[in-house]
RNA sequence: GGCGCUAUGGUGUAGUUGGUUAACACGCCGCCCUCUCAAGGCGGAGACCACGGGUUCGAGCCCCGUUAGCGCUGCCA
């Protein structure tokens, strides 16, 4: 039997961490079984679901490359009479019956504490779970009341002894009494739109999933899903649960909370490498075991995957809301800035150029005439960047000759020694001299000036560097002189000599 | 409240059927390199493997209990 699983977003937001890690598993499970990854957005919730959030989470499976779905994408609301039908054959058959108890409405604000509270309340009271007053209601009877109009829901029926159990690929065995599930409602009462489980249930039927691959949120839900399988006669899939991403305190990861990190997108828009990010979720949760490797490509990710190597523990994602360095996950950052400085150069290059484009730093000269002089640029500045912004941002003075000074530096590199008024000039006529315009013979010409000034060379470089760059820190000085160029260096030394 | 899941340094993890000074990465500290900052190299601090009992010659690995965290308990997904 050939594999076929599918990521299952619901579009009530951004495209969460968490979830972008489930679409990670999933497609790495597809591929490495060379079985099918296929996108399903259930939207059945329609007062919550938009259009603009399906958009954004597309993009953001785009973004990390894992958007090649073997199929087309499916939406679950389009499905609806599929999902009714099904229940109303349970009623029909016995298994499911309509409940015609009023509806009552809950507000989405604190439903989890309400739950709780009512549930505690049922306990103390000793009520089961499945006491319903039309769970044994005779078929004509219900038949009848709906025939004359009456609105019902519509539960299924959920045996009153026994047990339902299944093994998670995951978290193993899982074992559930039937007194601990409620009969569950299976449609709206008035509409009789579907619900989560059954859509769920109907749909992996239909898209013939074997393995659903998901978070750890829905295992305990997963009986009731086994159950409507039974209802139905058909045998369920695999489930394997992965275990959720946490905040620092524990808690679950929540936008309302916070904000912009949990979102996937952040990540693409403040610089981060597709490859990187994903290299970073692909270890929340699972590793490739005994080799304990980490720098990955997706390739070798594919071919060390397995379900057996996902964790059961929760992970926690760290970062801190009070320092901005470290906004996310220090380790993310870390990685981030592996791949911009280990990747092959010509893989970079593309990204940075948009990055630059975005900024207005973009010349087409860079890929042109220009591009030897671009391509070691980038490849001498890249070595100390965590993020593609850092190439508009602090390696803006490589590209324009608009460009920030420091503060700091301009005090500890050019204010501390009044001579470089002099002295910053000079050696720019020193440095016109320079033929060629070589690392050696600048840094030749630099140190003889040095020596002849009576003064340190290293006076000069971290000068040159502020000058140069507006920066009190950079690659080595003479790779920078040589990259910037004879003239440009030269009317920045001189420049400078104002800031001193 | 009930049910379920989990528990290795601050974080992510390794630790194959019980036999080690409990390993690696990030972060932190120091040294080297050096024109700065990184990178890199070397070294260090940091874990009585949640706690308490067992089983065993021997337990991070097995069993029981406790505690804590998380999840579910919805006519949300």
């Amino acid at each position: 039997m050939t594999v076929r699983v599918r990521f299952a977003p619901s579009p009530t937001g951004y495209l969460h961490i968490g979830s972008a890690r489930t679409a990670l598993f999933n497609w790495l499970f597809a591929r490495k079984t060379g079985g099918a990854f296929l996108l399903r957005v259930e939207d059945t919730d329609l007062q919550r679901s938009t259009e603009e959030s399906t958009r954004s989470i597309i993009a953001g499976l785009e973004w990390l490359g894992i958007a090649d779905y073997d199929e087309e994408i499916v939406f679950q609301s389009r499905n609806a009479d599929n999902h009714r039908a099904a229940a109303l054959r349970l009623v029909a058959e016995g298994k499911a019956y309509r409940d015609f108890t009023p509806k009552e409405t809950r507000a989405d604000a604190d439903v989890k504490q309400e739950i709780a509270a009512r549930a505690r309340g049922a306990a103390a009271e000793g009520v089961d779970h499945r006491s319903n007053p039309y769970r044994d209601l005779p078929l004509e009877e219900s038949d009848r009341r709906a025939e004359a109009g009456e609105t019902f829901a519509v539960r299924l029926k959920v045996a009153r002894e026994g047990r339902s159990s299944f093994v998670d690929a995951v978290y193993g065995a899982q074992e559930r009494v039937y007194s601990e599930i409620e009969d569950l409602v299976l449609l709206r009462s008035g509409d009789l739109s579907p619900l989560y489980n059954l859509s769920v249930v109907v749909d992996d039927i239909e898209m013939d999933i074997t393995h659903v691959i998901r978070g750890q949120d829905h295992l305990t839900n997963t009986h009731k899903q086994a159950l409507i399988y039974g209802a139905l006669g058909v045998a369920p899939p695999t489930f394997a649960h992965l275990p959720l991403i946490l905040a620092p305190n524990k808690a679950k990861l929540s936008k309302r909370k916070h904000g912009e990190v949990v979102s996937l997108t952040t990540y693409r828009d403040r610089g981060f490498l597709a490859a990187a990010f994903r290299n970073f979720l692909a270890l929340l949760g699972w590793s490739p075991g005994e080799e304990n490797r980490e720098i990955m490509t997706l390739a070798e990710m594919v071919e060390q995957f397995s379900l057996e190597g996902i964790h059961r523990s929760n992970a926690v994602f760290n970062f801190s809301e009070q320092d901005a360095r470290q906004w996310t996950d220090q380790k993310a950052l870390w990685m981030n800035a592996e791949y911009i400085r280990t990747m092959p150069l010509e893989e970079l290059l593309p990204l940075v150029r948009s990055e630059l484009e975005a900024s207005g730093l973009w010349r087409p000269e860079y890929s042109d005439s220009e591009s030897a002089w671009f391509g070691r640029t980038v490849e001498l500045i890249r070595q100390r960047f965590y993020t593609l912004k850092d190439f508009s941002g602090q390696g803006r003075a490589y590209l324009s000759d608009e460009f920030e000074f420091d503060d700091a530096a301009v005090a500890k590199n050019l204010k501390k020694e009044p001579r470089l008024k002099e002295l910053l000039p000079a050696l720019a006529a020193r440095l016109e001299a320079v033929e060629p315009w070589t690392v050696e013979n600048i840094e030749a010409a630099l140190r003889a000036f040095a020596d002849e000034s009576n003064v340190k060379a290293g006076l000069f470089i971290n000068a040159s560097r502020t000058a140069l760059t507006g920066q009190a820190v950079g690659p080595s000085m003479f790779d920078v002189f040589e990259v910037i160029g004879r003239e440009r260096s030269a009317k920045r030394l001189r420049d400078a000599a104002r800031l001193v």
